[in-house]
DNA sequence: ACCTGAACACCGTTCAAGT
DNA sequence: ACCTGAACACCGTTCAAGT
């Protein structure tokens, strides 16, 4: 709060007129920044693409706001509404989920891509900046989306016998 | 540290005199209930049985200091010790990763088990406690290491064509 | 060696007041 | 409507001092 206000230089206070704390202040940081990237839908694509494209938009977004993500993690109320959290686990559904698999597999999506900000966010690293053995930020989200996807697709492979209905 | 002194009915000043700061007697609890825990290393089991009680120990110790693992991932250097990264990536070469997927895999499992411990801290949850739809912490960690595992399985399987030594 | 007391620099925030 | 000033309750921490 004193840092945004000296960043106006304005008196610490003056930030209090147009917002009620700094919860108040950082959800609407993440209001604007999650307008970048829509509900998760299953449009025409794979759920894989779906998925891959909406977890590295929150991941863009996010990298954006340094901080802001290891401050949302502390507050998994403001980033998981009641819609996001039924849109997401409608989306499990329709890709072939059974319901109760679908909300643990949108719990995880959301788990790990929040872990990967928050220690993005706390090691200081923009996303293309290299890291150890020439390694970027992105490498290793590209490389956990794409862990987490293949993970999915096999636990989705136990519950839907075969793509096509097989009645058992 | 105010909160500790008051736990312990001494004046706050009088913690310093056992720990230099608050950083220190994070990492003396941290240190305390990692040593519950090996070094993650491949002893005859398959390194999938080897992750995963790997990964559900640190989960589980870490829960027993709840604020413990929220704290932790906002100091990616505490619990991530050269040797503790070395013997993570020499486990995963070991299980047949390539070097730089190795050390991949490490950061992807390590990533997703504190995100999952951090949430946990701050939706304060106890690991059986029951959540949304009967489910427990629990059963959110049972299907994220699983989803993990087989996300890597698919991966590395990715990078050694067969089990036998294919020379291509 | 072990602990206290007063104080400092920093937070987020309330309350009353100014224009 | 927009901003300031003084103050409060809370941190982690330093410094000097007590036994």
């Amino acid at each position: 709060m004193r840092a945004v206000a000296s960043e106006l230089a304005v008196t610490p206070m003056a930030v209090y007129h147009y917002v009620d704390d700094k919860d108040h202040l950082l959800r609407l940081a993440y209001e604007d920044i999650s307008s970048a990237w829509g509900p998760l839908r299953l449009t025409g694509r794979s759920w894989e693409d779906a998925l891959r494209e909406h977890l590295i938009s929150i991941w863009e977004g996010l990298a954006r706001y340094p901080g802001l993500g290891a401050y949302l993690i502390e507050r998994p109320n403001i980033n998981v509404t009641p819609e996001g959290l039924a849109a997401g686990i409608q989306f499990f559904e329709d890709a072939g989920f059974p319901p109760v698999e679908a909300r643990l597999a949108w719990s995880y999506a959301l788990t790990y891509i929040h872990g990967r900000i928050s220690v993005d966010a706390h090691l200081g690293h923009r996303p293309e900046a290299p890291r150890l053995e020439g390694l970027r930020a992105r490498d290793y989200v590209t490389f956990g989306v794409d862990a987490v996807i293949a993970g999915l697709q096999a636990i989705r492979t136990q519950h839907a016998p075969e793509r096509a209905g097989a009645k058992t």
